[in-house]
RNA sequence: CGGGGCGUAGCGUAGCUUGGUUAUCGCGUCUGCUUUGGGAGCAGAAGGUCGCAGGUUCGAAUCCUGCCGCCCCGACCA
């Protein structure tokens, strides 16, 4: 195996060659698919299960809806579709019939659908469509859903992970009897996101309010968590929309309150995709591979025997069993390598590509002195410790690395976010280092919009925590209150 | 859909301009021996409709025409 591209001479084959080499992921035959592999997959089942967890402790349940949506609800909320027009699959025969070279297949042209079929963008549509029948009254709220699916957008540009045309998410949506509940549900959701993004994965985040323009087309307010890669873009890592009374408008779902009124129910959607993998990647790693932050690491700690003879390998390979068995009792997620096919030295490289916190290797002096090897991913630091210590040490470790490399990813993210008073230094650190820059801005599409223009950057959201501050728009000298968040976004 | 590029073994490629033995090399794979504390070495082997179809020619990976597929840049986007 040769070394991967290094992030410094080209970043997008870097990550690229990384995430086939760490055995995360691959292209398919069609187009803007992919193949999530076996580690790829324990990585999001991980992340699925903290947050499944999450939504769970705050009173969600999960459900299923369909994946083939009537294209006839599509054209009850027009604002919410235009979003996703040009960007939907759609299915329109339900049979194939053999050619007449008598090997390939063709669409049964007899076999057309009466109405065609969308294969989901997002949910919103049926799944309101069924709220209509089981909302009547506020005994009947909230609703506190939440599916686990996959969605297609027929994207132009395609990239592992970041974007790609069929992706796994999950997409919550609940329904309130009153606006405050909802507004409070989609804040909660957000902060919810932010706090395991940070506390797991270890990615610092800027919470914030999306533009008019950068919004969800269905939503009153579209919440959302920004994060910073490591060639200063930016990626929307979450949303979360408080829908207000929009789709229970469009879908006719009302409710008598308890005042004995009819009201239209209010409504929030939340999700997060594989699309976490790709900032996961390109937030902690090296150019010598992944870096995986043990909270979700699928192996915590490899051990990898080192021997010279068989007897030398069965005791090793013994003593590491045992140390194994020792560890998982513990809770911590051990993968002993006793293959005789690859060397250590091989081993060594594939487990640092595949971002595996803790190595653990034992050789005949580590047998005879009772002692172990142990090197963390995130540093490389290398010691021997007596045996007797491992579990203490592997514990501390963990924890460690875990708040280290949030420390780092923290302090880049910080160092790139900078604040910005004139539009010629704004355009050259945008095409130069990138980063969150903090700017004035007043408030216009029409400004948001030319500086896109001019300059790729988009208003990634108005910061939540954001101080107000008397300026003046950057681009057109207008007044404003507070400074926005701008960057290159993938 | 507009502009540019590319299709040769599982992967990456040379050869094409100027047609001519058995299509090049590396990685990977397989076999054997030696190795094993940081991506092993040597020897041998297997693996090809040169994207598809047609044309020119004594002869096409190479030249011509058509088609198909893919990649990059632009519009779109979690």
């Amino acid at each position: 195996m040769t070394p991967l591209p290094t992030r410094a001479s080209n970043f997008s084959a870097w990550y690229n060659a990384l995430v086939v080499r760490a055995g995360l992921a691959e292209n398919a035959s069609v187009r803007g698919c992919m193949i999530i592999k076996p580690y790829g997959y324990a990585i999001w089942e991980r992340l699925q299960s903290v947050f499944d967890g999450a939504f769970k402790a705050t009173g969600h349940v999960n459900g299923y809806f369909p994946l083939l949506i009537p294209k006839s609800y599509f054209s009850k909320e027009a604002g919410h579709i235009e979003g996703f027009a040009k960007e939907c699959a759609v299915v329109t025969h339900y049979r194939l019939k053999v050619a007449e070279d008598g090997c390939s297949v063709e669409v049964d042209p007899a076999a057309k659908l009466e109405e065609e079929l969308i294969v989901r963008p997002t949910s919103e549509t049926i799944i309101w469509s069924t709220y209509k029948n089981w909302i009547q009254s506020y005994r009947d709220l909230p609703i506190l859903l939440n599916q686990w699916s996959n969605v297609v957008r027929w994207e132009m540009r395609t990239r592992l992970f970041l974007r790609t045309t069929e992706f796994l998410w999950q997409e919550g949506h609940t329904a309130h009897a009153t606006q405050e509940e909802a507004q409070a549900e989609a804040l909660q959701m957000l902060h919810l996101y932010e706090r395991i993004i940070r506390d797991y994965m270890a990615i610092p985040l800027i919470k914030g309010v999306k533009t008019v323009h950068e919004r969800f087309a269905g939503a009153e307010t579209t919440y959302t968590i920004e994060a910073l890669l490591q060639d200063g873009k930016a990626l929307q890592a979450g949303t979360a929309h408080y829908l207000g009374q929009r789709f229970a408008k469009a879908f006719d779902v009302t409710f008598t309150n308890q005042a004995g009124l009819r009201d239209y129910v209010w409504g929030t959607s939340w999700g997060i995709t594989t699309r976490l993998m790709g900032a996961l990647i390109m937030i902690h790693s090296d150019d010598d591979g992944l870096i995986l932050p043990p909270k979700i690491a699928p192996i915590q700690v490899v051990m990898i025997p080192i021997y010279k003879t068989k007897v030398q390998r069965a005791a090793i390979v013994a003593q590491l069993a045992g140390l194994q068995a020792t560890l998982v009792a513990q809770g911590i997620r051990v993968k002993l390598d006793d293959s005789d096919l690859r060397k250590p030295g091989y081993k060594f490289a594939a487990y640092e590509q595949k971002g595996v916190p803790i190595r653990l290797a034992v050789g005949p002096n580590d047998l005879e002195n009772k002692t172990v090897e142990l090197s963390r991913r995130d540093t490389k630091e290398k010691i021997t410790i007596p045996i007797d210590h491992c579990f203490q040490q592997v514990t501390d470790w963990l924890e460690t690395i875990q708040t280290h490399i949030y420390q780092r990813a923290l302090r880049i993210h910080q160092q790139r976010t900078v604040l910005v008073d004139d539009y010629a230094t704004f355009k050259k650190l945008i095409a130069s280092k990138g980063g969150f820059l903090l700017a004035h801005w007043d408030g216009t599409t029409e400004t948001e919009e030319k500086i896109k223009a001019e300059t790729k950057a988009t208003i990634r959201c108005i910061p939540l925590d954001g101080q107000e501050e008397l300026g003046s728009c950057i681009y057109s000298g207008k007044p404003s209150i507070r400074r926005v968040v701008f960057a290159q976004a993938y």
